[in-house]
RNA sequence: GGACGUGUAGCUCAGCGGGAGAGCACCUCGUUGACAUCGAGGGGGUCACAGGUUCAAUCCCUGUCACGUCCACCA
């Protein structure tokens, strides 16, 4: 004996019994079944600082919803899981944990000591979100999970970057970097938001040498005129015609600076002439080479004036210096003009500040070599994005792609592999500065050595090469003298993209050829975001082809942004975030999945509400009762029993049903086409299993026929367990809880339903003639209870049904399924014969039913009813007719619209003309 | 400036060449054992606007308007 399932499911005690049991027993890891076809996806690593929001959770539900799903078709489904270094926010985090515990910042404790402090909180940490992520259930497998900065990560890193080197696809130059005064630290294009802020155009009168004038220039970074070295006009302006050539005395600097030509200027612009500061500005950097002007740096690395400026203004503060810039203009009386404007400046996306374009020596990756293979391999369709119109923000980005920035003044990630020795003078002298400086890459501090040493015994160099500290170390001492030569490792780290631009391969092994990645490269499907197509999927895509000679994955799909209700964009600062967590607490963590899986569309963001989180909390309440209701009515699994040997309509219309149900459900699982797999479950489970397959079923479980109860029994036990495979994927909780307590009767379970085989049916599960009849019973159910309803004919009520007019299968089929149609229409009787005085009249088919409801009809209400419904077939019979009528259309329509639309004016008139008659009949009685 | 997307019921969205759909909300009715986290019934839409293609347009094309996002640029 059996206990009785609870009323409701409880969420809270058994999610965590219920993943712990999966995740203990291994069915996370792929099976070892070697004929099993291999099915991959790797997570995109949430940052080790990371905890779930929203956006975590779609995107892991989703990735869970598939691997479940393949894995139950018998794949070797892996999904491989693990977190990012996430460079610049995890070193961000530690750093305020120091400052806040009143710990010596990261500067005084040294790199060592701080980047052992970040290995300390990733430990204690550092395992949130993947914790979190068990509570989503997801499926991943554990035991292979990955970190960017584990020994095998690092080591791919070090391979790929001294390769990438050796090919001449990665090199150092000096130019203008987004520099982020916060941090300290070089950004990429990525990494820079342009915010419209409230700014102005400062027009500053710049005198010429010679007395005869001045020029006006506008700028809305005064501050920057401390590093003009040109003013630019355009050739062709008339109005300068005579200036260019000609000097002009930077006022505060005093520095003579030349007016120079150049078609960058736009005349249209302002005065029409503008200001070149190479140093700190973009376009002006390239006015400057193709002028061979003097680019001089008036920042340092905190975005305070430096010593290249006059001595009243270093130490300030770009801002600070703005304004005194501005204030002096006006002192000298050479401020023209304030123009007050919006602009967009560019800010650190992580730190808020203004970026500043900053020469110095960074690494660069030759991106537009790499994308070429990765755009190819998009356009000949090797990887696949879904939707598909995602490919041509790849393709737009990729096929103007610049050079890639990937060193960073952080510390935390992985330290570029180079290292840097002196140059040898002609008379042996070690020069150490920066111009002069040779550079080893390689994969590790001996090789470096190696190559080094081989490098300066070439020009005759004969002592020791060792490696030191820093370059500070290496010029002092006695190296100078002559015994040995130092070399330094780069300080720098590497962007965190380049890491993660490796995840698909080295987190399976690579450079290793490891079984993994044999099997599981190239993986199958990526699911992430659009907001880091370029950041992650691009590079992945350039890395993965460069190194395996493979696409990374077959198909990307992109999911939707996850925004509140209103459609406003989810952030801490606005107060709307839902925490995934707490509404997994509130709501169970099925409910949460199917909310965003059924949201999941193709196109557009997902705009959440709890009212519909509710909504699928419902849902799997209801499919919980329907067990209920089973297991109370002895709807046990049977051995052996086969659904294709039922012989009951009702039986074989569920079990066509149920197929249909599967062949949508497979469908839309394997085009990722989520809210399909959530609507067709939601609808089969609910509206018809429940609403109609149950209540059909109630009178033969209560009936006296033993035999059709017991098929009955059998059937509805069978249905409901392809209920629960089907919806497992999405609500993987329930389900299996259901799977297990009802396995409590009946045949023994194999094991888990995660575990369990996707169903798949032969083709005649679907049985056309029992489709129809459960349809027309259906059909006749409906018209009964709503013409009750609009009567309304008190629910107690026993009213008798004739039909009239039926042929002889609607007939039998009345015969057949009277006691239904009694129990759920609540009628008293249900024959065949000609309508009775006094009622009301519908059409079923072929037939006309009336409903005997003679005390509480209402004949004015009944009259309108049936002038609204003849005039509603009237407009069908109308423009059915002029498609009819139009020899065009017969002409050049498909013969079965054509057909079609015969069929339809024949059922329109046939009904009018049958409440035609109904409706004469009243007024005949009043 | 460029690209992409979206305008369908009060709300959120599906449909996308031949009869306007779902969920929620709303209204009416219903508590004697599956489920009130429920059941039955119902109202509600010139499918943004204007042209075009077609026998036929919510659906395809063009344009307009509105909204959203991304990229670039603005001395």
């Amino acid at each position: 004996d059996t206990a009785m399932l609870e009323k409701t499911f409880d969420p809270k005690t058994v999610e965590p019994r219920l993943y712990a049991a999966w995740e203990e027993s291994g069915a996370f890891a792929p099976t070892d079944n070697p004929n099993a076809e291999p099915f991959s996806i790797v997570i995109p690593p949430p940052n080790v600082t990371g905890s779930l929001h929203i956006g975590h959770a779609l995107n892991n539900t989703l990735q869970d919803v598939l691997i479940r799903f393949q894995r139950m078709r018998g794949k070797a489904a892996l999904w491989l899981p693990g977190t990012d270094h996430a460079g610049i926010a995890t070193q961000m985090v530690v750093e305020r944990q120091l400052a806040e515990a009143g710990n010596m910042g990261r500067r005084e404790m040294g790199r060592d000591a701080f980047v052992a402090k970040v290995w300390e909180w990733k430990a204690e940490s550092g395992g949130t979100i993947v914790n979190q992520l068990r509570r989503l259930g997801a499926s991943c497998d554990w035991s292979r999970e990955r970190f960017t900065l584990d020994p095998g990560l690092s080591a791919a890193v070090r391979k790929v970057f001294v390769q990438l080197h050796k090919e001449g696809l990665i090199y150092r130059d000096k130019r203008l970097v987004n520099w982020d005064p916060h941090f300290q630290t070089a950004i990429s294009d990525l990494e820079v938001e342009q915010k419209e802020v409230d700014g102005a155009y400062w027009h500053f009168a710049y005198p010429l040498e010679d007395g005869s004038g001045e020029i006006v220039v506008a700028t809305t970074r005064p501050e920057t005129m401390l590093g003009d070295t040109a003013v630019a006009v355009h050739p062709d302006d008339e109005r300068y015609k005579g200036l260019v050539g000609k000097m002009v005395r930077l006022p505060i600097v005093g520095r003579l600076i030349p007016i120079v030509a150049d078609e960058y200027a736009d005349p249209e612009k302002g005065s029409g002439a503008v200001k070149i500061t190479p140093a700190h500005d973009f376009n002006d950097f390239q006015v400057g080479k193709r002028h061979g002007l003097e680019a001089i740096n008036i920042l340092d690395a905190y975005g305070k004036i430096n010593e290249n400026a006059p001595e009243a203004f270093r130490g300030h503060d770009r801002f600070a210096a703005r304004k005194m810039i501005i204030e002096q203009f006006e002192a000298l009386e050479l401020l023209r003009g304030i123009e007050k404007t919006r602009h967009q400046v560019p800010h650190g996306d992580r730190s808020g500040v203004v970026i500043e374009p900053w020469l110095t020596d960074q690494w660069y990756v030759d991106a537009e070599t790499l994308a070429k293979p990765a755009i190819k391999a998009v356009e000949d369709g090797k990887t696949v994005f879904s939707p598909k119109n995602w490919d041509k923000t790849y393709f737009e980005w990729m096929r103007n792609i610049q050079p890639w920035c990937i060193s960073r003044q952080l510390w935390w990630g992985h330290r570029i592999p180079a290292w840097y020795g002196p140059a040898l003078s002609t008379d042996g002298d070690l020069d150490y500065s920066e111009s002069a400086l040779q550079i080893f890459v390689a994969e590790t501090e001996d090789e470096a050595l190696a190559l080094a040493g081989a490098h300066y015994a070439a020009q005759g160099y004969d002592k020791r090469v060792r490696v030191l500290g820093s370059i500070q170390e290496c010029r002092d001492g006695e190296l100078q003298a002559g015994n040995e030569l130092g070399l330094f490792r780069d300080e720098d780290v590497l962007d965190t993209w380049f890491s993660s631009g490796l995840w698909p391969f080295s987190t399976l092994g690579w450079p290793e050829k490891t079984s993994d990645l044999e099997r599981f490269y190239p993986t199958h499907t990526l699911v992430t975001g659009f907001d880091i197509i370029f950041f992650w999927v691009a590079r992945m895509m350039m890395m993965g082809i460069h190194f395996t000679g493979e696409v990374p994955f077959q198909r990307v799909v992109i999911n939707a942004l996850v925004r509140d209700q209103t459609g406003a964009k989810m952030s801490k600062s606005k107060g709307n975030v839902m925490d995934p967590l707490v509404l997994i607490d509130q709501y169970g963590c099925d409910a949460v999945r199917f909310t965003l899986t059924a949201m999941s569309g193709q196109a557009r963001d997902i705009k959440l509400s709890e009212q519909r989180i509710e909504g699928y909390r419902n849902f799997g309440t209801k499919l919980w009762n329907a067990t209920r209701f089973a297991q109370m009515n002895g709807c046990i699994r049977v051995e052996g029993f086969d659904p294709g040997a039922v012989t009951q309509t009702l039986a074989k219309w569920i079990r066509g049903e149920t197929a249909k149900t599967a062949a949508e459900v497979t469908a839309a699982l394997e085009a990722c086409a989520y809210d399909e797999v959530a609507n067709s479950l939601y609808r089969f489970i609910w509206n018809v299993f429940c609403d109609w397959y149950l209540e059909l079923a109630k009178p033969i479980l209560n009936g006296s026929d033993e035999a059709a109860k017991a098929e009955i029994q059998a059937t509805t036990a069978w249905v409901l367990d392809q209920c629960l495979l089907m919806l497992h994927p999405v609500m993987p909780f329930i389900t299996e809880e259901l799977w297990e307590k009802t396995a409590e009767e009946g045949p023994a379970r194999a094991g888990f339903l995660m575990s369990e085989q996707w169903p798949s049916y032969p083709a005649d599960y679907i049985d056309g003639s029992a489709q129809a009849e459960i349809g027309w019973v259906v059909d006749l159910v409906s018209e009964v209870r709503s013409l009750r309803a609009e009567m309304n004919v008190p629910p107690g009520a026993r009213i008798p049904l004739t039909l009239a007019g039926a042929g002889e299968e609607a007939a039998s089929r009345l015969d057949r399924h009277r006691d239904l149609i009694l129990s759920l229409g609540r009628l008293q009787s249900a024959d065949l014969g000609e309508a009775p005085a006094g009622s009301v009249p519908f059409v079923i088919g072929e037939a006309t039913g009336s409903l005997a409801v003679a005390d509480f009809i209402d004949l004015a209400a009944e009259k309108a009813r049936l002038t609204k419904e003849i005039a509603s077939h009237d407009a069908d019979i109308e423009r059915v007719n002029r498609k009819l009528g139009n020899p065009d259309f017969l002409a050049k329509a498909k013969e079965e619209v054509i057909e079609e639309n015969r069929t339809k004016l024949a059922d329109a008139e046939a009904a009018k003309a049958k409440l035609g008659a109904a409706l004469k009949r009243l007024e005949g009685v009043s």
